[in-house]
DNA sequence: TTCAATTAAATTGTGCACAATTTACCTGTG
DNA sequence: CACAGGTAAATTGTGCACAATTTAATTGAA
């Protein structure tokens, strides 16, 4: 049996399986923020660069996480609706939105901290093995990447 | 800076991001046969087990890829609607749906034997390597829903 | 200066995921 | 038989992803 087209030997579907049995585990953990997968991801880098002291257009956003203006500005409507961010056109070029955090969006790190552990935890999977995927993860990522420039599918 | 809450410290941000570009790379193969990947999913099972002479149902599906019939069943209308399943309720038991390949269907394997190759190719990683990640993935798959079962997020 | 080309974000439309509810049907017990 | 309890799929509603187009602003030549 070596049949390339049995779902088990689609490497691509250990991964997207895996994805959303992850997902899953966050999904408890971030209705405690009210937050969204997607959402929390937002977050994460505001926060980040928000103590980068980094001002933060969509377009870092999207940068980072890999998403477009379509994901994103729906996405970031809510989180202003909510309080969390605030929206503004840049003065001096007004096709750049910048995305700031408001005071609870900042403050809403602190429950967020706990998130990781948490999960951890609830994962009960050796660090180290955690670590090792995210590494081979991450390599794969770049491999990938690194072709789309190059605008290639090989032969 | 071990900071938990670091977008690059989130394995499964790893996860997602790898995911949706593997998924990416699919695309463009999967469109010369028309089918999204989930689609292109609920095909695999269905030409494995209609090789094994097996009947299939909504639940059957649901179970092998992990989704339930909010997902399934608009994506099997599509299926439907392009001649591609058919699905018929049981006589014996009215609850059930049972989902077979049209001739259409089933001729579609032929094509669809081409993609893993293909894939295989456009990403041009050691397939060793691909092969030592599934297994990880599924590793790590299995513990999380064994803890499904128990209810279980720990502490 | 003028206007074609670019760029940033928003919009539109399709198709998943998934929670929650609903509908229809079956099964077992009294 | 009646009917409570359970099961299978469908429906409803929200929120991503992503392709394709649109809108508005900027830049850069000629």
């Amino acid at each position: 049996m070596d049949d390339l087209l049995a779902l088990d030997n689609q490497i691509c579907f250990s991964l997207y399986a895996a994805n959303r049995a992850i997902t899953a585990r966050y999904r408890p953990l971030l209705a405690e923020l009210d937050l969204t997968y997607p959402q929390y991801l937002v977050m994460l880098v505001l926060w980040e660069r928000a103590r980068a002291g980094q001002a933060t257009r969509v377009s870092d956003l999207g940068a980072r996480l890999r998403l477009d203006s379509g994901t994103l500005t729906p996405l970031l409507k809510r989180l202003a609706s909510r309080g969390l961010i605030s929206r503004e056109r840049n003065a001096d070029d007004e096709r750049v939105v910048t995305i700031s955090l408001t005071e609870q969006g900042a403050n809403l790190r602190a429950q967020a901290e706990q998130v990781p552990q948490k999960l951890l935890c609830s994962l009960d999977i050796p660090p180290a093995r955690l670590l090792a995927m995210k590494h081979e993860l991450n390599s794969i990522l770049r491999v990938i990447e690194a072709r789309e420039e190059k605008g290639g599918s090989s032969a």
